[in-house]
DNA sequence: TGATGTTGACAACCAGCGTTGTCACTTTAC
DNA sequence: GTAAAGTGACAACGCTGGTTGTCAACATCA
């Protein structure tokens, strides 16, 4: 059994809801409260990756994701407590996106690591490609925004990190790196994979998701050889 | 003769002024309205430097730049036509020095390339921890400026980039790799780099030197050796 | 049907900040 | 010495956007 607990990396799963969840408050339309008000924030989640996506955090006024969300301003503030509290529950919902996709990956997985890389590359990859609204709110928005982020961001960097030492220590003969090296190692990984999506992104998916993947999963591959092979020379 | 040309990687080196410079103005305590000018211009960056570095772009005003500066909002304006244009100035004046302070380690480099990388890396990780606004105003903040930064950032990042491919390309046996592939390496790279150097300077500083550029150098290393050397299996 | 919860549209308030203007004071040039 | 340029402190304007409040229309439930 390796180190790594892979479903403690799934971030808050949500609470199987207790079957008597007393209902509060009137009905309207036929929904309850809670139910109305759960509509209500996931399209303001929504409207939130849409703008955020679209125009960055500070682009982004709680104007535009209530006209975007369908709602008034009021129902945003019933929801989140400021715009930066949105920007949060966005991330989160975004980064467990990813997350999800990579672990899926992982666990169905191939037993070769190099192969079991290029997979969730490719994936990584091919989900920022149908979706860049989440390479720029994962990637880039998240170094802005001063507060929630200096929490949030370097969390979800360390859950990709920590699951990337997990593969390494659990594919490589043990004691071959101090597990410190090896996470400076994968947070190096984790930069170049994103680096590379943010460029690619940013023009426009010119070239085609092979090379790319490929350039990334060189880079992946040439770490691994080179930790897992004794020492040749110098 | 390697492709890359260093020289042509440095930005915008200082065209040696003309030796008569058309003093034009009064004269004010000794100094020429261009001097005077030139001294608040600098005075503004260096501000502008203290503020985004500590603040972040969107954090900083301008009468904080200008306090800092120990100037009044006009002259901030008699130099820059608004913030957002301070900060291109203090963005390239940042990158120029990291620029310069690898260009200096590649011109007095050892022929041995693994030597070479983790040379640029200390001295670029030295310089970082020495000034961590540095990696703020370059790494961080960059990505938030809207306008300006489409184009500053891929800009300095591409040099860079094209700066580490050139160094590829003169110590690799030719035509191994295209160029294309090469790229994207060279991206991914660039940004492990910077994501350790991040991630340190959000971590205080806590891990030894050493150990992050040698974790660093190790990425290259691979790297190179696995572009080097022959093709084994897979 | 009537009282009350719920919603939507939108005005209003308030603060911050970019930007421009005012004015007294200092330095320079003649 | 005097007029004009230069400087510094700071007020003032205008806009934007976060946040709260108002009000009429509609839905629900007794």
């Amino acid at each position: 059994m390796p180190h790594v607990n892979i479903a403690a990396m799934s971030p808050t799963p949500p609470p199987s809801n207790p079957p008597e969840t007393p209902r509060t408050g009137r009905r309207f339309r036929g929904v309850a409260l809670e139910d109305r008000q759960a509509e209500r924030r996931k399209k303001l989640i929504e409207a939130g990756i849409e703008v955020f996506g679209h125009s960055g955090f500070h682009g982004a006024t709680v104007r535009q994701v209530c006209v975007a969300a369908g709602l008034t301003e009021r129902y945003f503030y019933e929801s989140f407590s400021n715009r930066e509290a949105l920007f949060g529950a966005v991330y989160d919902h975004q980064a467990e996106r990813l997350q999800q996709l990579i672990l899926d990956t992982v666990a169905r997985a191939p037993a070769d690591l190099h192969q079991l890389v290029a997979a969730a590359l490719r994936g990584l990859y091919e989900a920022v490609r149908n979706d860049p609204r989440l390479a720029r709110i994962l990637f880039m928005e998240v170094f802005t925004v001063q507060n929630a982020m200096g929490e949030r961001m370097p969390k979800a960097m360390e859950g990709f990190t920590a699951l990337l030492v997990g593969l390494l220590q659990r594919f490589l003969p043990p004691g071959h790196r101090p597990e410190a090296d090896l996470t400076w190692v994968a947070t190096g990984l984790v930069g170049a994979s994103t680096q590379i999506l943010t460029r690619w992104v940013l023009t426009g998916f010119r070239d085609p998701l092979d090379q790319v993947v490929g350039s990334c999963a060189l880079l992946f591959d040439a770490l691994i050889d080179r930790v897992t092979q004794p020492v040749a020379a110098s």
